[in-house]
DNA sequence: AATCATTTTGGAATGATTCTAAAGAGGCTC
DNA sequence: GAGCCTCTTTAGAATCATTCCAAAATGATT
């Protein structure tokens, strides 16, 4: 374990954003003035492989790291772009009987308005902005 | 509707398969080999926006667009890329109880290893290869 | 200390997508 | 069907995330 991966990891882990590679750097960055772009793009990979975190794709240009490798859907605001973890109940089960197999890992993004743009939206249609 | 629009969307609706934007732009060349790779482009996202297609994102590098604008599960073999739609029953409303929301839109993906190549990997393996 | 494999680094390369500005339809009215 | 206005198309340049590369640095092992 490289200081730099050691870094990385600690990025993803010290909160519950899902953060773009570029965020990544430049967390990283602060603890670790010299590290290359090049880096963090390997040790994602690297981390992903080892199963401690798990990529996040199509929700903006770049991709996003989850903190944990274990899947489970994200809800995304489509205002403020917001990301949060949710989980189903059973999901597995239901999923293996709807495609009649087993899997490896799934995706699941349910895009949405969260509470705080919805109450923000009518209060300027109340006011009439 | 231009020609080249009706194309584009003729191409995308013509098979169950998921183009990628490329694969699009080879296949409306075909057909009016003046085409642009901006036109596809511009015309995948006005069809989008009327509701026509959707696109779907991160099973490669380049997304890829579905013929159906209805949210559906995705099941995507991980050893020859081939994509297969499927449906949940009910998932709507498990949906939304999960978030505690309405939602707009949802995309669900699925990795697993197809039937076929679950056989063909097996046959190899028996034979030692 | 010598060696060997792994990692890091910075910059160049790649590749999908978007932008831009100019030319080209399409559709509307008279 | 000429004039006009708007939307679309086009080709190429630009952008941006990500990957590739070759050389230097690091780490572990003996």
């Amino acid at each position: 374990m490289t200081k730099q991966r050691a870094v990385i990891l600690e990025v993803i882990r010290s909160d519950m954003c899902h953060h773009t590679a570029d965020e990544i750097f430049a967390l990283a960055k602060e603890k670790l003035p010299g590290i290359s772009r090049a880096t963090v793009y390997n040790n994602l990979k690297t981390l992903e492989a080892a199963k401690l975190i798990r990529k996040i794709t199509g929700d903006s240009l770049s991709d996003r790291y989850d903190n944990s490798y274990i899947p489970h859907g994200h809800m995304i605001c489509e205002e403020c772009g917001n990301i949060k973890d949710f989980n189903l109940r059973n999901f597995d089960n239901q999923l293996s009987d709807a495609i009649g197999s087993d899997f490896n890992s799934y995706e699941l993004k349910v895009r949405y308005v969260c509470g705080n743009c919805r109450s923000r939206k009518e209060t300027t249609q109340a006011v009439g902005v």
